[in-house]
DNA sequence: TGTTAGCACTCTTTTCTGATGAGTGCTAAT
DNA sequence: ATTAGCACTCATCAGAAAAGAGTGCTAACA
C-alpha cells in the first residue's frame, strides 16, 4: 500500500490534533478539522489503512486512533512546519552575561523548563582533549601546599595537598618550573612514566610532592573529562498524564537526580555530526531505558574554541516537536552570539 | 481532662500503627494490638476523649483516627523510644574517604534517602564569618591573570581576570605582596573604602587590577556565605499516596529542584542552638509553604572549626520519627569522627 | 464505678447495573 | 471513489445496592 497524499495529510491531522489533546482521534474530528472535505466514514476507511500501516495504534477497539512511534517518527523528519510565529526570545532573559558557566548552563537549563514546559538538561561544554595549561603551586599553611591546575579552556581546579615537612619557598619556585616545564600542553594519556621518574628525580627529597601533583592534575582532567550536567523542570513530567504514573515519573524523576544516567544522551549526541545538530528520539528510540515512553529531543550548542555542549528536552511522545525545535534552534544561535559578544 | 497513663498509652498505640499503614486506625486494632487488654468499646471512649483534647482526628464519620499535628507532636517530643536495634551503619558506605566536599556531600544525602526511602537535603558547612586567607595572582596568558582566593576553612575561590596591558612578573609579585598584607584575615566587611584606596595608590598604574581583584574577593566570600544546597531521593515523594498528588508533588519536587527554597529550613535550624541538633517540624509547623502537608527533620553537624551544616529529611507525616532521628544521631557522631579521622 | 457486649447508625468503598456516547467496520447506495 | 446508514464494541459515567469498617450510645455486668 502506498503512502498518498491524502492519507499524509490525515496522519498528519491526526497527529496534531493528538498533540494538542492528549486524546485519542477520532474520524468525524478529522473530517471537519481539515480542508479535505471527506465525510468521516472516508476518513474511516483511510485511517483502517494508516493503522495497518503501522503509523496510527487504537488503544482498544472503538476508540479513535493516537500515533504510533513510527507515526512520530514519519512526523518529525517531513512533516512538521517550522513556522515564523512567535520565536522564543530568550536573549533577554539572559542578558545579564554571567561570568560563571555553571550559572549560565543553569540559567539555560531553568530558562528553557519554563519556557518548553518540558524537563531539560544541558551538558557542560567540553573540549575533545583537555590538556594541562599550566601549574601553580604555593603555600596556604606551614605544611599544606595550595595546587592550582588550569586546563586548556581556562578550567581551573584546586587541591589542597598536605606535605610532612616545611618546604622553602625557594623549593617550591622550584617545583613549580620543574612541574611547569615539564607538563604544560600535555594531555593525560601523554603523561607517561619515564616522564614522571625523571622529574622525581629532580625534586630529590620532595619527589612525594610530585607525584601527588601529578595525581592531582589526572584527577582534575579526569573530572573535567565527566559530563557536568544541569537539569531543570523536573516537576513538568507530572503535567502529562501519560508519564505521571507513579512508576514512571519516580524512574524519571530519579534519572533527573542521578545525572550520569542522562549522560548517555547527551555524550552520544554531542559526537554525531548531524547537519542540524537537533535529534529526536521517539519513545523506544531513546537510548535511556527510563524515557521509553517519553520523546527526547537534543541539540548541541558550540561556545567556540571547539567547545561542544548538549541540550536535551524531555517531555512525552506528544510534545509540541515544532516548538521545541524552533526553540532549540533559535537558542543554539543564542549561544553562538553569546560567545562572539563575549569574543570581542 | 487529663492526660493519663492509658490515654498516652493508646494514642501511641493509635500513632504507631497509622505510621505503618498509613490508614485510619480503629479501636478494634488498637484493642488487640495493645497489651492493655481492654476492649473495643473502652478504647472507643477513650478514643474520643483524645479527640476532644485534639490529639487525634477522624477523617469522617465512622472512620478510624488519625493523628493530628499536636498528636504528632506529643509523640515525638516524649514518646519516642529510641530503640538500639537496626542503627543503620553509614560508615560502611561513607569509608573511603572523599577528597572533596562536594562528593562526601552528595554521597551523604544519596545514601541517607536509600537508607530511609525520603528526600534528603544537605547544606554545605560554613563558618559564621568568612575571612580572606590568602591571595595569590599569577598569569594564564599575556593579558589574563588568575587571582586564587583562599577563605578560611580551605575554601578556594578561582577568577580569572583580563587585564588591557602586560605585567611583569615584578610587578605581579608586588601585587601578590601588598594583596596579601593589606586583605589576609579580614572578613568582607572589614574591608573599607580607606584600605581600598591606599592599596590603589601604592599600585599605581595597576589601580584597576586591585580593584578587581577585590570585587573578586567580595564575590567570593559572597558566593561562599549563601548556602551550597544538595539534595536526594526526591522521587520518594511519590512513595506516599498522601503526598504524590500532582499538585504537591509538583510542589515539593520544584522545591527540591530550586534549593534556595529550602534555605530557609536549613539556615534557621543551624543557627538555633539546641542541645542534640535536632529538630522535628510538623506540617504546618514547617517553614516552607509547599511543605505544609510534610514533616521534616533536620539534624545539625559539625565538621570542626566552628564549621556547621544542616541535614534535612522530609517525608509524609506518618514517616517513622524514631528511625529518622536515629539515623540522623547516628550521622552526626559518624559525620564528627570522620573529621577526627581526618584532623590525626 | 469502670468495663464491656450489643446494636443501630453513619459513612466509605466496592461492585454491579444500565445508560450514554464516541467511534468503528461493514454494506449498500450514490 | 465516496458516503450514508446501521449494527456493534467498548470505555465511561451515574446510580443503586451491598459490604465493611467503625462509631456512639445504652444497658448490663463485676
Amino acid at each position: 500500500m502506498e503512502l498518498d497524499d491524502r492519507k499524509k495529510k490525515i496522519l498528519q491531522a491526526v497527529i496534531r490534533n493528538y498533540l494538542e489533546t492528549g486524546e485519542p482521534v477520532g474520524s468525524r474530528t478529522i473530517s471537519k478539522y481539515t480542508d479535505l472535505n471527506l465525510s468521516s466514514a472516508t476518513i474511516r476507511n483511510e485511517m483502517a489503512d494508516l493503522e495497518e500501516m503501522g503509523y496510527i495504534l487504537q488503544p482498544h477497539t472503538s476508540a479513535g486512533r493516537i500515533p504510533s512511534d513510527k507515526g512520530y517518527r514519519l512526523y518529525v523528519d517531513t512533516m512538521m512546519e517550522e513556522k515564523e510565529r512567535e520565536v522564543v526570545e530568550m536573549k533577554e532573559m539572559l542578558v545579564e552575561r554571567q561570568d560563571k558557566m555553571e550559572t549560565l548552563l543553569k540559567q539555560v537549563a531553568k530558562v528553557l523548563a519554563q519556557n518548553t514546559r518540558y524537563a531539560t538538561m544541558i551538558s557542560a561544554p567540553q573540549a575533545k582533549r583537555n590538556k594541562l595549561k599550566f601549574i601553580q603551586l604555593s603555600r596556604v599553611e606551614a605544611n599544606q601546599i595550595l595546587a592550582v591546575i588550569v586546563i586548556e579552556g581556562n578550567v581551573i581546579k584546586n587541591n589542597i595537598l598536605s606535605v610532612n615537612d616545611e618546604i622553602s619557598d625557594e623549593t617550591l619556585l622550584k617545583l613549580n618550573i620543574l612541574l611547569n616545564t615539564h607538563l604544560n600542553g600535555l594531555s593525560i594519556d601523554e603523561i607517561n612514566l619515564a616522564m614522571i621518574s625523571v622529574m622525581k628525580q629532580q625534586a630529590g627529597i620532595h619527589s612525594d610532592i610530585v607525584s601527588e601533583v601529578i595525581d592531582a592534575v589526572a584527577e582534575a582532567i579526569r573530572a573535567e573529562e565527566d559530563l557536568e550536567i544541569y537539569t531543570s523542570g523536573t516537576n513538568n513530567i507530572l503535567r502529562y498524564p501519560e508519564l505521571a504514573d507513579h512508576q514512571k515519573a519516580s524512574e524519571l524523576i530519579n534519572a533527573f537526580e542521578e545525572k550520569q544516567l542522562l549522560g548517555t544522551l547527551l555524550q552520544d549526541n554531542a559526537e554525531e555530526g548531524e547537519n542540524t545538530g537537533i535529534q529526536v528520539y521517539i519513545g523506544s528510540e531513546s537510548p535511556v531505558q527510563s524515557m521509553k515512553d517519553c520523546s527526547v529531543v537534543t541539540a548541541t550548542y558550540e561556545l567556540g574554541g571547539g567547545m561542544k555542549g548538549t541540550i536535551g528536552i524531555v517531555g512525552p511522545k506528544r510534545m509540541d516537536y515544532d516548538k521545541v525545535v524552533r526553540t532549540l534552534r533559535s537558542l543554539q544561535v543564542q549561544l553562538d552570539e553569546l560567545y562572539k559578544d563575549d569574543e570581542k
